[in-house]
DNA sequence: GCCAACGTTGGC
DNA sequence: GCCAACGTTGGC
């Protein structure tokens, strides 16, 4: 299984709306990048992934996983535009700052600190035990 | 609200 | 195919 992190302006969308979806879930749609898109077509049913509030919050507030492989975007007739769909899975009992990720030395090569810019990361299995420990969150 | 970093577009 | 111009993202 592999791990990801998925950012969204809570004003665009937000963890309470993905929860409200329940096991329904909802597509990850109006990305309009290329390695963002690449790191969906590369998701698989179960992935596990980081719900990230950008901007405002600038804070990891939960779990979702990955419930259907990449397809069409439907915001947009652009075939080039794919996206997955994600189910919330469960809430961090408590956020992860951007500020605490950059203070750790263990996510000191994470994408998040790294490249603020894209919008849909790769995480690694030692990153995502790190976050889930510092969020005192179970990492299943 | 500002602006640096980055990605994309389009003229040449 | 290069690169300047432009638009967007997101930390600060």
């Amino acid at each position: 299984m592999a791990y990801w992190l998925f950012k969204s302006e809570a004003e665009v969308w937000s963890w309470d709306q993905q929860v409200a979806k329940a096991e329904e879930g909802e597509e990850w749609n109006g990305v309009r990048n290329y390695q963002a898109r690449n790191n969906m077509r590369a998701m698989k049913i179960g992935d596990r992934g980081f719900f990230y509030h950008s901007r405002a919050e600038k804070e990891v507030v939960g779990i979702v996983e990955v419930c259907a492989e990449a397809h069409p975007d439907s915001t947009t007739d652009d075939l080039r535009w794919e996206c997955v769909d994600i189910k919330a899975v469960r809430p961090f009992a408590t956020p992860v700052t951007l500020a605490m990720c950059k203070q750790d030395p263990r996510l000191s090569d994470m994408v998040l600190v790294n490249n603020s810019r894209l919008s849909v990361q790769p995480v690694t299995e030692a990153e995502w035990a790190v976050l889930c420990e510092l969020g005192n969150t179970d990492p299943t």
